[in-house]
DNA sequence: TTGCGCACTGCCAGCGCTGTCAAATATGGC
DNA sequence: GCCATATTTGACAGCGCTGGCAGTGCGCAA
């Protein structure tokens, strides 16, 4: 197919007057070579701008220098930054990242990634929400032996290696800023139950509820699809109550600007009337008007932490937790009298 | 690495009680193969949950089954849509696609390129913009003689495969909207130079403004960079304008979604005193208020199109057109007198 | 001087498949 | 019933590398 094709490993050794074998040494950087003749192997591949086979190295040797992202998330901003943040990590430690989408509620699921280590012999894994709750296939994991790391887990928090923020902290957060701002009718649109955060986020709202000694009033949860849609449908929903919220907390962006685009449908004034918070500091958390005020979820952190976990095997602790961050902005303010 | 390693195409043919190139064949779907053996080694094939190492068909084979998808944009919601709508079509036609995010403007973008071939035996290459401008890479590819298809490309149109929709003619359309409802001082906020596209969405302007007899006004074009903070900073400056235009065209929704802010923060109604417009119809389009007036860009299906050029060898006619549609939403509303 | 350890290098098998070609078996025509 | 031809199957090389192991040459202690 090609009309000029790839140098080989064979041709390098050649030209550069030493087996191939040693060559293959230079590649791999690993030790009994000497100065001499690592300069003048490391030469030649520059000159012929040779790199080795994936295929072969694969095939030849135990590892495939190759680790799968696994997502299932429909929010392009978040795919995105996971994407971004394992993928520069894996390049940096000369690891190739496939990034795989998958369907986590599947009957298959599990066969489908066996099929894809299977076929690609998969180095490790790296699992993002809601896959990291498939139960089934985290044993199926373990009882192969292949390596892994969550993003974010919600179920089995202290098993294995995992790289996530503390959603129930940061919701207790932008819940005392909504307390602190005088609003005492709060309500929550909570996400999808597939994913473990959603309930987190929830429970870190309850909790500072109670600590504020304010009642947990279950009219003013509802559940909406993590998407602008059923979040605007929530809104409405909440805005006909009887005794209606001042304060809105979405369990994400995605569903606080859907709130927000009610409001402005209902002509009532954010932050004026009513306030929304959302959570992830997503772009859209800065596209709509008024920007929203929400949690900052470091995502292409998380991704980039989880890489490094399953790569740089010196991994002391297999848990690490990063920052999140209260974003104010003008989606919140004094609850009206 | 694996406590439980992956069955090979030898035990297989063990079990089946044939020689393992008949599996082969069975798994390659080539003819010459009886039923009755055929539907044998399927069954062994299915029990064993068996697939064939990518590696080793990559190596012994002269095809390797993947496809690299270059891409260099910013915008997830775009990234995003090409990614899954390349990836559903090459996975439905047994081809694995590889995503590779790249520097399109690095000096060593034609070496890096090369080097991936290289190194995964790539059997074609999805170039989306603005990668799809690097004249450098295309030489190269077509002396090497590997195949690739282009998404939405801006020079070089009459050659090789690509898919793209008609920016000119969409532009003139939502440009054609803006005039019919009254609006005569329209403006552009124009983006990126590197993409090719804006230059043909300010071409479309152009055009249909003269179409009308309306003259162009080039101090009402202002150049921002595909973002939500230059599309404000642009329609800052448009609004500081002494004859203030009472139409923004943005040659995108991020920066359209920008504009709107600087509205809304100026207290300019939208549409009452100032219409905007974006293009691509993102979500971005539908989660601001009021939802945006903008171009439908298909730009999944674009990318299922590509992916359907480069693999499904019988394609008649190397380049592909799809339908834009005009979303008319509340963004846009009759010039204010 | 001999022997031994160590740093370096090369040889070869083999990873799990596909391509090629030859062999075995089935099919058809007369 | 026999040969020519088509269909089905198998044997084997080899894709481009890594892993294991067997050298080779050199310095240094005895």
């Amino acid at each position: 197919m090609h009309v000029s094709s790839r140098p080989t490993i064979k041709e390098v050794s050649k030209i550069a007057g030493v087996s191939f074998k040693t060559v293959s040494r230079v590649l791999n950087n690993e030790k009994h070579v000497s100065e001499e003749t690592r300069r003048r192997v490391e030469e030649v591949v520059a000159r012929l701008n040779f790199r080795p086979s994936h295929a072969a190295r694969t095939l030849a040797g135990r590892k495939s220098f190759q680790v799968g992202l696994l997502y299932d998330n429909p929010s392009p901003y978040y795919i995105y930054h996971v994407q971004t943040g394992a993928q520069q990590r894996c390049t940096e430690l000369g690891y190739r990242l496939l990034l795989q989408p998958i369907d986590s509620q599947s009957p298959d699921l599990v066969s489908n990634v066996l099929a894809l280590i299977d076929e690609t012999h998969l180095d490790g894994l790296i699992l993002s929400p809601p896959v990291t709750e498939a139960t089934a296939l985290l044993d199926e994991l373990d009882r192969r032996g292949l390596p892994y790391v969550r993003i974010a887990p919600g179920t089995r928090k202290d098993a294995g290696l995992s790289a996530s923020m503390d959603d129930v902290v940061a919701a207790r957060e932008l819940t005392a800023h909504l307390i602190g701002l005088g609003h005492r009718r709060i309500a929550m649109i909570r996400g999808l139950e597939s994913h473990a955060s959603s309930a987190d986020r929830l429970a870190g709202y309850r909790a500072e509820l109670e600590a504020h000694g304010i009642a947990f009033d279950p009219a003013l949860v509802v559940a909406a699809e993590n998407d602008f849609a059923s979040g605007a449908a929530a809104a409405r929903e909440l805005l006909a109550l009887k005794d209606r919220p001042t304060a809105i907390f979405a369990g994400n962006d995605d569903m606080a600007a859907g709130a927000l685009a009610t409001a402005h449908e209902s002509d009532i004034d954010v932050p004026g009337q009513l306030s929304i918070a959302g959570f992830d500091d997503s772009d859209l958390a800065r596209a709509v008007w008024p920007p929203l005020t929400t949690i900052r979820q470091p995502v292409h952190e998380l991704a980039s932490a989880a890489a490094e976990l399953i790569l740089g095997g010196a991994a002391p602790q297999p848990r690490v937790t990063l920052e999140h961050k209260l974003m104010v902005r003008a989606s919140t303010g004094p609850a009206p009298r």
